[in-house]
Formats: C-alpha cells, structure tokens, sequence
DNA sequence: CGGCTGACTCTGG
DNA sequence: TCCAGAGCCAGCC
C-alpha cells in the first residue's frame, strides 16, 4: 500500500534510507541492508554508497561485508577513515581487523 | 537503445 | 585461512 510511494522513488534513495536506520555502535552488512530495503542487491548498496556524496548525512561507515571487514574501495584511503569512525562509535575490531557480526550486527539474521 | 562500471555474496579447493 | 571464479542489477554515457 504505502510501499507503492517509496518504489517511486530511486532504489540508491531507499538505500540511504535503510543506512540511516542503524544506530550509533552497530553496524549492518550489505546483504542486510539490501534485504531490509526490498528490491535490491547487495551489491546495489555497495554502488549506491560508492555515488554518496558529502553532502548527504549517511553513516555509510557502519555498512561493512559480510565477512566482518571493510571493503578495500578506492586507493584504500577511505577504508583507515572508516575503520577509525566505527572505533569512535565504539565499534570493536580483531587483531585481523574484522568486525564480531554476531555483537554488533544491528540486523541479525 | 547498447555497453561499461562497481563499497557484494557464495561455493569449492 | 586464503584465493579464484561466477552470478547479479541499477546508474550513467
């Protein structure tokens, strides 16, 4: 019913959406994001982070893969930044620098 | 309208 | 645990 509204709209903007749901201190894996927000793919939520802009408020920082880590994106620049902003949020890394899912996965399978 | 690109996920070895 | 390959689809030129 109300779903026809949101399909009008862009699939990356449902994306944002989704992203801006999960709170300070947790994390979401693509594949979460992507079946949370219905009619998209994982990686559709990768490509639809990867054309964020400044501007946007999107704490695209606490969308990692499913593997626990950060996707090395870029020259690799961005995924130090991301990995410092998740520590400021309280967000606990492994001696392999990977994320325990089953602790700060906001959305849990 | 056709082709290229890309922050993913899963299976097998 | 790490490496490689295949499947997948929305944007942009």
């Amino acid at each position: 019913m109300s779903q026809d509204l949101e399909t009008q709209e862009p699939i990356y903007q449902r994306i944002y959406a989704t992203v801006c749901q999960i709170p300070s201190g947790r994390v979401a894996t693509y594949g979460q994001v992507a079946r949370i927000t219905g009619g998209c793919t994982a990686r559709m939520v990768g490509y639809a982070l990867a054309a964020l802009k400044e501007g946007m408020d999107v704490p695209w920082q606490r969308v990692i893969n499913f593997k626990g880590k950060i996707s090395p994106h870029g020259l690799g620049y961005g995924s130090a930044l991301q990995r410092q902003l998740l520590i400021d949020e309280g967000i606990l890394f492994d001696e392999k620098e990977r994320i325990d899912l089953e602790k700060f996965s906001y959305f849990f399978d």
